[in-house]
DNA sequence: GCGCCCAGATGACAAATGTCACCAGACCGG
DNA sequence: CCGGTCTGGTGACATTTGTCATCTGGGCGC
């Protein structure tokens, strides 16, 4: 019998993919969670033998949750994803998650997917992988990735250094070298396109 | 028997809906679409009592579909959306929507909700339905839309008016009027807010 | 016809933004 | 200790953006 933890945050998801794996007699959900400091706090709990975990999820998202319960346990971590971008499976590959599924894949499949990652093997979406082999890797810092994530609500210069806590001059610099790497013409289009890629 | 069509573009997400709705002896999914396209040409080829559609769907949105099953078949609309914005409910009831459940919802009700519109009722979920009362209607003219919704991207003033087929300076006119309404400091702030509003 | 309104356009102006060259500490290998 | 490198910061400058007053031409009631 495989035990698993589900964590995601919309609930009426989580209670289908719930219904979902509950069909397979060799599978049982012991915890769910909708927040990712939730899932860690149940996966400590509980043990469970797979997590599966949405990306997209507050406070903090699925990926530091895998990288906090990996740093703890043995449990594996499956990762689901609604935007596979390639950049996000190269960073969770380096968390050390052993799948990596798309919302795309047919649901049929996650039942394999996850006894595959029991049996100690990995999985990874080929389309998504392929991309990832095949694109660049990120060209940004991780300060040039701070300040495009704060500015991708609109916020202005100054706005967004309050936020960093830089001055805005010095924030204007970081952009302009994100804006230069992403060949992009504003901060805004810069942030797009590393939104796109999955870099922030 | 309540005869169900269940519409999401996410394989995985369907296929957990599916299976969710399937443990329910009184209901039944006749067919399952993963486009908005595809929902009406199943919806008109088996007539079902309810339609369940994602909101987030290509080509065109859940609501177009609802729209175009409704004019032509007696089938109810159900639509379930992540991003739940009281412009959008705005919108899906006046296209005669009959359900209306963000992904919020726990999974167990879905399945009252089903029934209760098969029943004839509608189903409104309470904070939505609240914040769309109190909040005001989009305050912004058809073209000042248009081109926040050109602005989404980052792009600039002169490839927004490229876009739309106006001059530059009209582009701005429109801009500024938003921002304004929007009490936005920046289009893409404007922009920004009125996504998040559900009005673009 | 006449006045009125409205979408679209223009031009002038101030403020915000992006570019660039350069400075000051901190940190590190030698 | 020294030079190299990295992060953070400053100031000058050209462009872009946002604001506002104003113009133009077409529809429309009368």
């Amino acid at each position: 019998m495989i035990r698993l933890l589900l964590a995601d945050d919309e609930d009426l998801v989580r209670g289908a993919l719930t219904a979902l794996l509950e069909l397979e007699e060799d599978l049982v959900v012991v915890a769910e969670a909708s927040t990712s400091t939730e899932a860690v706090r149940l996966a400590l709990e509980h043990r469970p033998d797979i997590a599966v975990l949405d990306l997209e999820m507050p406070p903090a998202d699925g990926l530091r949750a895998a990288e906090q319960i990996r740093a703890e346990l043995p449990t594996r971590v499956v990762l689901v994803t609604r935007h596979a971008r390639p950049g996000v499976l190269r960073r969770a590959l380096a968390a050390g998650v052993r799948g990596f599924v798309p919302k795309t894949t047919p649901a049929a499949r996650l039942a394999e997917i996850i006894r595959d990652v029991a049996a100690g093997r990995r999985y990874v979406d080929p389309d998504i992988a392929a991309s990832a082999l095949t694109e660049g890797d990120c060209p940004l810092t991780e300060r040039e990735l701070e300040v495009l994530r704060a500015s991708r609500t609109g916020a202005s210069i100054s706005e967004i250094a309050a936020q960093v806590h830089l001055a805005p001059g010095t924030v204007r610099n970081y952009l302009s070298a994100a804006m230069t790497k992403l060949g992009a013409g504003s901060r805004h289009a810069a942030a797009h396109r590393a939104w796109e890629e999955g870099w922030i």
